[in-house]
DNA sequence: CTAAAACCTGACGCGGACGTCAGAGGCAAG
DNA sequence: CTTGCCTCTGACGTCCGCGTCAGGTTTTAG
């Protein structure tokens, strides 16, 4: 398939799958006149970049982290697994993080609805 | 206080505490040369603030969520308090996505480490 | 064959949370 | 009084994941 049918397969823009190439992180065949090919694997690879962006890595930090994913057998991917593992707790760390600011949140709202409903039994009562 | 404490007891830079302020993030009180000074609680706030950066809001979102923390009896909470309850949704969405992302991370893991077992295990047998 | 749609490269724009530099004033210590 | 560090405002620079326009070629539909 061509770039602009991928795109709409993996929901991403034309521009971001050209930039993903720019960056390392995806590849495509080209046609002799130079147009772009993917195949089904391709939707995929795109989605999981999709996520890895989610997950607040930046386009170098995938870049790392793809060894490890592509050529699983590689002497390279010792690096790569390492590097992969960090990153997992990275995100652990910042899941947790990002679960205790819930509780703020959480804890703002109900310190804010005590309040109103003082406020109302004042009135009432 | 002055900046350059408040700054290394939040951790944060100087260059920093100055953009909260200018976002309307932070307040501060003047002495008579124009210098910032702080108390206690500003180190809370600004913890509160990196919590909600670091959440994935932004200045402007984190304004219209002040409102609820600081004056939880006004009526104009009223509105915030929704907007609260909005962008606690959206960061409950966004912690179920990051694990699921984990988890992408780790099926790739587990595959790589079979990959290197099987190979390991070729050689040895 | 032709018009429209899709594709190409190259390059500039953008928004946001700061970094950083310039030029000036403030403040405690020797 | 001066040395040195901290602070002030204002303004430009940076990074990054794209959006978008320009100017051209390729593919597809009729």
């Amino acid at each position: 398939m061509r770039i602009g049918e991928l795109a709409a397969r993996a929901g991403v823009s034309v521009r971001s799958l050209r930039y993903y190439e720019e960056q390392g992180l995806l590849t495509s065949t080209r046609s002799a006149s130079g147009q772009r090919h993917y195949t089904e694997e391709h939707v995929e690879r795109v989605t999981f970049l999709q996520r890895m962006y989610a997950a607040g890595l930046s386009s170098r930090t995938i870049a790392e982290l793809l060894p490890c994913v592509d050529s699983p057998s590689e002497e390279t991917s010792d690096a790569a697994l390492e590097r992969m593992a960090e990153e997992r707790e990275r995100l652990s760390e910042h899941i947790a993080d990002l679960i205790r600011t819930r509780e703020a949140l959480d804890q703002a709202m109900a310190t804010n609805r005590a309040h109103r409903e003082r406020l109302r039994s004042a009135v009432t009562g």
